[in-house]
DNA sequence: ATTACTACTAAACGAGTAC
DNA sequence: TGTACTCGTTTAGTAGTAA
């Protein structure tokens, strides 16, 4: 995730690719491949023989020039950056969001709601997991958190029916995959009970996360929301 | 086509994007994006600096941290990006392939050829230009040279149809678009006559190529073929 | 908490040049 | 012609710190 990849070689690698050395071997020289970066002969050298030591390209010296051809790994490292730009680039949303609250005490519902075998049920097997009977509690006191909370209501989400039961009806749930404090894969519920105002924020996770993350009231807490495809 | 796009501001847009800044108004901290670059909160906060006079990016500091949302102009450059890639990772040709060869004189057949109107008919109306009735022929002097020149062969290319007139028939040729020396718009033509011997070349164009680049017999020429997708 | 300045260090670059 | 070395210069990056 936060790896660090060599941004200027692989731009480097584009500009072979532009010469076709991806498909095949490709005579160039430093001085044209220098042109084409808009550097000097001397670093466009010194360029091919870092790639050429880091597996990227496959290097011979004639007299006439370079004879360069993209590596499978190089061409991976394409290909990557590729599926990457064009997951960004075709996708409506952003790939997540991240809120930030502040930890409060709630009314103790959540426990009754989430452990209602209809909800349950659906949780597991739309979420993949089991939700601990509880709700997070955050509340969220920035412009920037209350308006991304409502963007997000517009975004695709996991949608979890509602049911009526003797006594009531049961409403219908939106759930978005989350990350709380970059550590435990949980979820973000919306719209459970609506009387809750858009500065809150309701999180389920498998485990109990006032424990598990050991939190207290006021503490802030992230929150990556992941939107969907 | 040498411009110098600037790969470390590129770069960081890219992660920009990865936090959804290409889509929305995303909060991110110096510090927090300097982790994703792999780099010091300071120069983190220089790029964002940078991008922002670029007029790459808009930005907004806050105690919170930096809101940030990529412009137009910005996600007009990952686009661009996008592009080139996807273009060069889904053809399987190279784009083009760059041949040198040395001036010598032919038979003077080439007149004949091309000269005949059903060849010169497909040639206009094909290659888009009314060649100068003649071929400048280049001999291949190096193993790469020859070795590209058959790989050629197997590429598509724009096919000119032979025919048959009163004495003799006349066989189907392949054309090649491709830039001389860099300066001029011609093609290289395949199996005009299949007795020459796969190291050499035939250029024509609509301009008298000895004279307009001043080639005397000896000279290198350096011809760039385009393949077509 | 943040951002971002100044002063310094490290790395990248390119001129000259050997081969 | 080519590539690629050394080495002085320039530029990018960071630590410390103010706001």
């Amino acid at each position: 995730m936060t790896e660090k990849p060599d941004y200027r070689h692989l731009f480097v690698l584009l500009k072979l690719a532009e010469m076709g050395a991806h498909r095949r071997t490709a005579r160039i020289s430093t001085e044209y491949l220098a042109g084409k970066l808009g550097t000097s002969q001397q670093t466009a050298s010194r360029y091919l023989i870092e790639l050429d030591n880091k597996g990227w390209i496959k290097r011979t010296v004639t007299p006439e020039g370079c004879l360069i051809k993209i590596t499978e790994a190089g061409v991976k490292e394409l290909q990557k950056l590729h599926s990457n730009l064009r997951f960004l680039m075709e996708s409506a949303y952003p790939p997540s969001i991240t809120l930030e609250g502040t930890v409060f005490t709630g009314l103790g519902e959540g426990a009754y709601y989430i452990s209602k075998e209809k909800y349950q049920k659906q949780f597991i097997e739309k979420l993949g997991f089991d939700p601990y009977p509880g709700t997070l509690n955050l509340r969220l006191t920035t412009d920037y958190d209350v308006k991304a909370r409502s963007e997000l209501e517009a975004y695709p989400a996991i949608e979890v029916e509602g049911f009526r039961d003797e006594d009531r009806t049961f409403g219908h749930v939106k759930c978005y995959p989350a990350t709380i404090e970059n550590k435990v894969k949980g979820a973000l519920i919306l719209a459970l009970r609506t009387h809750y105002d858009v500065s809150v924020l309701e999180i389920i996770a498998p485990v109990f996360l006032r424990k598990h993350l050991k939190l207290r009231d006021g503490h802030k807490v992230k929150v990556e929301v992941l939107t969907l495809p």
